[in-house]
This record gives structure tokens, C-alpha cells and sequence, in this order.
DNA sequence: AATAAAATATACCGATCGGTATAATTTATT
DNA sequence: AATAAATTATACCGATCGGTATATTTTATT
């Protein structure tokens, strides 16, 4: 790795709370110097312009939210604990968002759904596979004799997703984790229905 | 009502959508001023400040959506009728929103969470309020012998409110209301299995 | 160590930001 | 209709915006 992409990645890395806090319009230039101790023309020499910082950072966030999730699935050993886990992952959010300023996915999407098209493209090609991945863990329990046959994973995925993102948004600006307690509560036994 | 609160509320009614669709920091005075059709002299006139017209346009906002959500329950003859018109009044935010960009609720509470306090109150006041509306429609319910008794009414309205506003973010942003219609789809079949 | 190339810092650009002082206009009062 | 008061428009403020040209420094090559 050159020195160059070393650069790129702090960068990434050390903007990441900003925009996920601030959002992509509300972040200045300022703001990206003074959180990378660069200046503007180390900045710009590295990426062609603040969108291009904006993109890296939100992947380095992403790639972040993920490797947190794999550490926390790696010990279970069947696939209601992984879903288990993944809940109880997503409700400490609140309290210790793996990127501070909570969800880049809620986050992002809520600011580029009217404004910005091709972050709206990224976020919902992150949202999918996501939903996706909790309907492969739903899956694979069919298949493994945890759960039920017949079961609607996809709606199932869906559900657990939306409720969760929903109670990031309400227990973030309520700074309290009653709401997101209750969610995953409510997740949790959802799964105990479809256990055999 | 005087010339002044007229002007207030065509200024509040007319920046409502802009607010929601860029959020507060994104939206600059030219904005507002083209919105309203009046410069900046007049907007300065009425208001103290930019987020002062804010908070007067989330206002309008809330108060237009509690509006529709009166109309759209009012012909309701029973109390699981009426959260499943609530229901598809939500499934109907994302094709057709009261206010163009979406939920203010969800939108103000994810710019303001790590940046504005005195919004994250007012919206925490809102959020709370629409939940003990669902809460007392489910306990109203079990009263008129609709719903089974021992339900617990407050996490069942969390997680209703929750998952639809996750659903809401994920509609919106991929513009489709498939995960929407899956997500309400859930809800009524929850309605169902508390119903007597 | 000398040199070329790459990366970073400095200083600046025009445009736009939120906000305001004041002038012009409209509205209300008599 | 004359006048006072309230409202709106115009013109401007310093500050900051994203971005860039260029000088300086650091890194890599020989």
C-alpha cells in the first residue's frame, strides 16, 4: 500500500464521525482539515472533490458496521444466537454506535433520498444486502431444523430491519434506549414463534 | 388574525417542504425567500432568525399530518379499524407524503440528534406523543373488548411506530414501497392475532 | 548525495452564507 | 385625505463556503 492510499483511508477514517454526525452539507472543509489535521491541498490531492470524501468515508463506516457484526456472530453457534446477537448488536447503537452519530445507513439515506442520486443508489444497495444477509441467516435456520418451514424470511428480514432502524432514529434523539429495549424485545420473541 | 400571523403561516407553509426535503442547514435564506416569494426584509420582519422560521414550519408540518391522520381515521366505526387506516395512512408516505420529502418527524430527528438540543426536544415531545396515540388506541380497543386483554399496548405501539418509520427511510430512499407494504402487512397480522 | 516525482501547505479565488440598516411601500387609524 | 404605524424591499455587511494555483516540503529513485 502506497503512501497515498494510506492517506486516503485516514481520511476516510477520520471524517466518518463528522459526516455521520453533521451530515454531507453541513460538513465544511473546515471541518474535515480540523478532524485529519490536513490541510485543504492534502485534501484535494487525494480526492477530487468533498463528495468523493463523502463516498470513501460512508464505505470505511460501512466496512466498519460489518466487521463489528462478524466479531459479534463469530461465536454463536447456531443461527437464532446470530440473529439473537445481531439484534442485541443494533441495540447498542444507541449507547455505542460503532461510528459515532448512530446509523450511516439511517443517516445517509435520510439526507440523500431528495438530494442526492447517486448516494441514494449506494444506500439502497447497502440496505438490500443487508436485509438480505438477515434473511440468509432466517434461511439457513429453515434449512438447519431451528426454525419453522414456511415462514416468510424475506417479510421476517424486512420487519426485524425497519423496526430496528426505526428505534435507532427514536432512541438516538430521545437519548434514551427505552424504545430500542422494546423493539428488539419484540424482535427476540418474533424469533422464539418460529423456533421449533 | 393580523396581517403578521397570516404572513407567518404562508411563510410556514411554503418553507415546510423545503425544510423537509434538505433538511435545516441545507436550506439557505435564497431558499426561503423563493419558496415564499418574499425577500429577506419581510422573512426577517416575521422571524427572528432562520431556525426560528424552522421551527415554526416543523410545526405547521406536524400539524398538517395530525390533520390528514384525523380525516383518514374519522370514518373508522372501530378501534382496530382505526389503527389499520393509521397503518395505511403511514404505508401511504411514501408515494404520497402530506408534506413532500417524507416524514418530518424521522427527517428533523435525524439532522438534529447530534446538533440541535432544542429540536431534539420538541421532536422527542412529538415522537412520544404519536406513540401514546397508537398506545391508546390499542388500549381503547381492549376496553370495547376488540383486543385481548394482557397485551402489551405500549411496546406493541413502539414497535408499530418504529417499523414503520424504518420502512418509511427504506421506501423512500429506494423509491418503492415494497419494504413498506411488507412491514404494514406485519402489523395487521399482529392486529389480528390480539384480536378477539 | 543529487535529482525527479509525489504529496502537502499556503494563499488566494469568486460565490454564497446568515443577517441587518435603512429606504420605500403598504396598511391601519383618525 | 392626512398621518402614523407596520410591513416589505433594497442594498449591503463580514464571514465562510468549496475549490484551486502555486510554492514548499517530503518521499522515492538513481
Amino acid at each position: 500500500m502506497g503512501k497515498a492510499e494510506k492517506t486516503r483511508q485516514l481520511i476516510a477514517q477520520k471524517t466518518a464521525p463528522i459526516f455521520n454526525k453533521k451530515g454531507f452539507e453541513a460538513t465544511s472543509l473546515t471541518d474535515l482539515t480540523a478532524a485529519t489535521g490536513l490541510t485543504k491541498g492534502a485534501l484535494y490531492g487525494n480526492f477530487k472533490d468533498k463528495s468523493e470524501i463523502r463516498r470513501e468515508s460512508f464505505q470505511y463506516a460501512m466496512e466498519k458496521v460489518r466487521s463489528k457484526v462478524r466479531t459479534q456472530l463469530g461465536s454463536c453457534t447456531s443461527y437464532k444466537e446470530q440473529l439473537q446477537a445481531l439484534l442485541n448488536f443494533y441495540a447498542g447503537y444507541v449507547l455505542n454506535p460503532p461510528i459515532p452519530g448512530g446509523c450511516p445507513l439511517l443517516n445517509t439515506a435520510i439526507e440523500a433520498d431528495d438530494n442526492d442520486f447517486s448516494m441514494r443508489k449506494i444506500v439502497t444497495k447497502e440496505l438490500n444486502s443487508t436485509v438480505d444477509f438477515i434473511d440468509q441467516l432466517l434461511q439457513k435456520g429453515i434449512a438447519a431444523g431451528e426454525f419453522r418451514g414456511g415462514t416468510n424470511t424475506k417479510a421476517l428480514a424486512y420487519t426485524f430491519f425497519c423496526s430496528i432502524e426505526g428505534a435507532i432514529m427514536f432512541s438516538r434523539v430521545e437519548r434514551s434506549d427505552a424504545s430500542m429495549k422494546v423493539v428488539v424485545t419484540h424482535c427476540k420473541e418474533i424469533l422464539d414463534q418460529i423456533s421449533k
